[in-house]
DNA sequence: ATGAAAGCGCTAACAT
DNA sequence: ATGTTAGCGCTTTCAT
C-alpha cells in the first residue's frame, strides 16, 4: 500500500508542517487532491480516470514517499479500520494464541488489530475511556466486572462495535464468544471421578471473574454430584492467577495437616504447570501420589512433566468468531451480532493416570 | 480523564454525526469552544478561567458524556500520544514482561502504550507502514532484516522515535536496547565447561536473525576456544524457536547415531524447556545425562522439572529503558536518544548439574 | 474524465 | 477573562 522513497532516503517534503500531503502529490502530478485520492484508494477505476492519469499520481506519490495521513482520514471518514484487543493477560500464552487467529480474520475483513494490555480493572477502563475517543472501531475484552459492563455498554451505544470473550453480559448489542466452562469443569471432574478417585480438590482462580458466576466451579460441583458425593466434598483452594499461584495452592493444602486429595482440578493449564512442579518438589508423584487436570489446554501442558491432561478451548475458533462477530455488527449495525458457546475438549495426557495416552473426545474418556 | 454519562446511560446527541463534540459542550456551557478544550485539557488555570466557567464546562461536558475526538485532536496536534510496541512473538512470555515495564515507563512520560503483533518480516513492514501514516509517536522494535531497517530508517526520518530491542543498527537515530548476547553466550557456555562438559552442542533458533551476527553463538565458540577445544567442537543444530522445536532439535541430536553431547545450550528457555522434555521422552536424565542450560530466564524455567539453569535478561529494564528512550527522544529530537547494552545473569538451578542450586553473579559460578 | 469546495472535530494564535 | 478565526490533511459530494 504505502510506496517506498526511492532508496531508503526519504523525498524532499515541502508543506508547513513538514509531511508530505496529498495536495504535494498533486500538485507533482499536475492534477486536483480529488483525483490523488481517488487513485490512491483504489477508486481511480470507477471513477473513470485515465489510465495516464493514474500512472502519474502513482509515480509523483512514490516519488515523494507520500503515506496518507491517518488522523486526518480517520476524521474525514469516522472510521479506523482497526479492532482492537483489549488483553487482560499477555503473559498467558492462551491469549496469544486467540490473539493470532483474530487478527487473520480482521485482516481478511480489511481490518488491522491492535493490542491494549489492560491487566486490572483500572487499567481496563482507562483503555475503554481511550476507546471512546474512537481510536478503534470495534473491540474484544474480557468484561469481568459491572464497572466494565457499564463502561462497554457506552461503548456499544456510540457505535464501537464490542464483543466479550467468556464474559456473558446481558446487553443484547454485545454478545459473548466463549467455552462452555461448566460443561468443561463437569467434564473435567467426571474424568478424574471415572478414575476412581473421590477427594478431588478444586484450584482456583482469586479474583478472576468478580461478577459472573465461576462456572468451572459449578460443573465441578455438579460432577461431584452426579456421583453422589457430599456437597461439603467440594473442597476449593483459591490462589493468584499464575505458575506462582498454582504452585502456592499445592503449599496451602500441603500445609492443612489433612491428607492431601487424590486429585486436584486446576483453573487454567499455567496454574496447573505451578502445581504440578510443587508437587514433585513435594516428592509426590503425579499421577502416582496425587492425579492433576489442568484446563484450557495451552501448549506448555504438552510439554510438562508428566505431561498435562487438559480440557482444550478451542482458542483459535474464539479469537476467529470473535473478530467476526465485531465485523459483522460494523457491518450491519442494525442486526444483532452473533455470539457463540463453544465446547472444550477433554484431552487425556500424562498427569490424571489414565493409561491410554490418547486424545479422546469431549464425551471424556471412559479409561478406568 | 473522560467523563462518564450519569448512569451507563448515554446523553442524547446532537451533531451532524450524532457524536457529542467540544461545540456541543460549549453551547450547553454557554462559552466558547476554545474555552472547553482550554479546560477539558487542564489549561483551564494558566489561561486564567474562571472556576465558574470551568464548573459550567465540566458539568455540560459531562452531563452530555462527551469525549474528545481522537482523529481530530492528533490531526491539530500532530502527534497521537501513543507508543508503539510491535511485538515479534506474543506467545513467549519474555515479551510480556518487556512490554509490561515499556507500558509503566511510557504511562509515567504521559504516554499511552499499544502493542502491534507481526511475527513474520511482511507483517512488520505492514505495520511499519501503519505506523507511517502517524498512528503513534514512537515504536519499540526488532529489526532483524535490511527491508526492516530500511522502513524504520525512513520512519524515523519522518519523527517517529525509533528504538530497537536487540538489534543494533548504523543508524545514531535509532538507538538499540538490548543484553549482550556474546558474553550471555560466553558465560553459559563457560559455566558448562567449568562443569567439566566438553561436548557442547548449541540449539539455535532458526532464521531468528537473518541479518545481525548471531551473538549467542559467537560468545558459545569463544568459550570453548579458550578452553582449548578446536573449532570444529562447536556443534549447532538450528530449529524453530519454539518449544516444539527444541524437542525437534533433541530428536535430530538422537537420530545421528553419533554419542549424545554431554551438554546443550540452548538458544531460549522457551526451547530449552521443549528440549528438556524430548530428553525426559528418551529416557535421558538432566542432568545426569545431560545437561542443558536455556537462556533469558523467563520464569518458566522456574518451573520446570529439572528447574532451568539460564542466563537471565533484565526484562523488565530492557523494557523501560526502551521506553524512556523513545521518549528522551520525542522530547527533544535534536539529542541522540540513549541506547543501551545490559549484561545478562547467569541463574544456576538443576539442569545443569551444578550442585548448589544457588543463583550466582554474573561472573559463572565457579560451580565444579 | 477531472476539479472546486466544503467540512470532519479539534486546538492555538490572535484578538478583545 | 473569554471569543473569533484559521487550519491540521483528508475524502467526497457536486459541478463542469
Amino acid at each position: 500500500m504505502a510506496a517506498r522513497p526511492p532508496a531508503g532516503q526519504p523525498a524532499t517534503t515541502e508543506g508547513a508542517t513538514g509531511r508530505t500531503t496529498s495536495l504535494h502529490v498533486a500538485r507533482r502530478a499536475g492534477v486536483s487532491q480529488t483525483t490523488v485520492s481517488l487513485v490512491l484508494n483504489g477508486g481511480g477505476g470507477k471513477a473513470g480516470l485515465s489510465p495516464a492519469t493514474q500512472e502519474k499520481v502513482r509515480q509523483a506519490a512514490a516519488e515523494l514517499g507520500y503515506t496518507p495521513n491517518n488522523a486526518a482520514r480517520n476524521l474525514r471518514r469516522q472510521r479506523t479500520g482497526n479492532l482492537t484487543f483489549l488483553c487482560p493477560d499477555l503473559g498467558n500464552p492462551y491469549f496469544a494464541e486467540v490473539i493470532g487467529a483474530a487478527q487473520a480474520a480482521a485482516a481478511e475483513g480489511g481490518y488491522l488489530l491492535d493490542i491494549i494490555a489492560a491487566q486490572d480493572e483500572a487499567a481496563k477502563l482507562q483503555a475503554i475511556a481511550r476507546l471512546r475517543g474512537g481510536i478503534s472501531d470495534g473491540v474484544i475484552t474480557t468484561a469481568p466486572t459491572t464497572a466494565i459492563w457499564d463502561a462497554l455498554r457506552d461503548l456499544s451505544a456510540r457505535g464501537i462495535a464490542c464483543v466479550t470473550l467468556q464474559d456473558r453480559g446481558d446487553d443484547p448489542a454485545i454478545p459473548a464468544v466463549g467455552v462452555d466452562l461448566e460443561a468443561g469443569g463437569h467434564a473435567a471432574t467426571r474424568h478424574l471421578l471415572a478414575l476412581g478417585h473421590r477427594r478431588i480438590a478444586h484450584v482456583s482462580g482469586r479474583q478472576s471473574f468478580p461478577l459472573r458466576a465461576r462456572e468451572r466451579v459449578h460443573g465441578y460441583r455438579r460432577a461431584l454430584e452426579e456421583a453422589g458425593l457430599a456437597p461439603d466434598a467440594a473442597s476449593i483452594v483459591e490462589v493468584p492467577n499464575s505458575m506462582a499461584g498454582g504452585a502456592e495452592a499445592v503449599a496451602q493444602l500441603l500445609a492443612r495437616g489433612t491428607p492431601l486429595p487424590e486429585a486436584l482440578f486446576v483453573f487454567n493449564d499455567n496454574m496447573a504447570i505451578g502445581a504440578l512442579h510443587a508437587l514433585h518438589r513435594a516428592g509426590l508423584r503425579v499421577p502416582g501420589d496425587i492425579a492433576v487436570v489442568g484446563f484450557d489446554g495451552v501448549s506448555l501442558g504438552a510439554f510438562s512433566t508428566p505431561m498435562l491432561t487438559t480440557v482444550e478451548h478451542p482458542r483459535a475458533e474464539l479469537g476467529r468468531l470473535a473478530a467476526e462477530s465485531v465485523m459483522a455488527r460494523l457491518n450491519d449495525p442494525a442486526r444483532p451480532a452473533p455470539g457463540a458457546l463453544l465446547p472444550g475438549r477433554l484431552v487425556v495426557r500424562e498427569s490424571c493416570g489414565a493409561r491410554g495416552a490418547a486424545e479422546t473426545g469431549k464425551g471424556g474418556a471412559r479409561a478406568a
